[in-house]
DNA sequence: AGGTTGTGCAACTGATTGGTTGTGGATATG
DNA sequence: CATATCCACAACCAATCAGTTGCACAACCT
């Protein structure tokens, strides 16, 4: 996944309602009306969260007749989800505790 | 941690220069200068991604002297990922695989 | 004291975001 | 055929964002 593609998952994923949405479809397929229905906002508002998902590659769209049901696609929440697993673990192999660190930093500070 | 800072958190994700940032952290702690130096944009713009930052609690700043290095704090970004592996079990019980799921939906399509 | 360094604040700008309303197209249903 | 349902496109709007420049201030160096 290239770095662009990262950070549309990561800013499809900054909005709640987009969360929602995806948590909703975790649970099971959804049409637009079926996601828009508990949002105090109009369809085509629903419709422009959608399409920002369908970017980020967080869902797929099918055909079926009039309707167009939502599927949660998982590749790109794994690989987000790596992205921060891979520094956070960086981060793990340099210090045990952030307290213990900031209490080191905090002494270099008082020996001014 | 509540649906907003989740918010504040994936937002501060979204951007390039800000996962630089804390790929950089992940290596050691360092100053504004240090962490404006690679970028092809002033210090004040590196300053406000470092506040977007602080504000999404990703980072913790220290003062030494006139210095105020930045230190990365993994906790917020262990709630992100929490975020992403509890949705992607929740979905993973459902169903094996995207592929498979799909064709059950194609086969519901032509049923019609 | 005077200059350099490290940083933050304020004001401005152009682009993007998140919402709206209005409309229209495709597909059922009566 | 007429009507209702499901949805997307377009135009518009206010707010936010990501960058800029200019400046100020505190701390350190000589």
């Amino acid at each position: 996944m290239t770095t662009d593609e990262l950070s549309l998952v990561f800013a499809a994923l900054a909005d709640p309602t987009r969360r929602a949405i995806l948590e909703r479809l975790a649970r099971g397929d959804a049409t637009v009306n079926q996601l828009a229905e508990p949002f105090a906002m109009s369809q085509q508002a629903v419709s422009k969260h959608i399409k920002v998902l369908e970017k980020a590659r967080l869902v797929q769209r099918t055909q079926v007749a009039q309707s167009r049901p939502c599927v949660l696609d998982t590749v790109r929440l794994d690989a987000a989800a790596g992205w921060i697993a891979e520094h956070r673990r960086v981060w793990a192999e340099r210090y045990d505790r952030l307290d213990e660190h900031l209490a080191r930093l905090r002494v270099g500070e008082e020996s001014r």
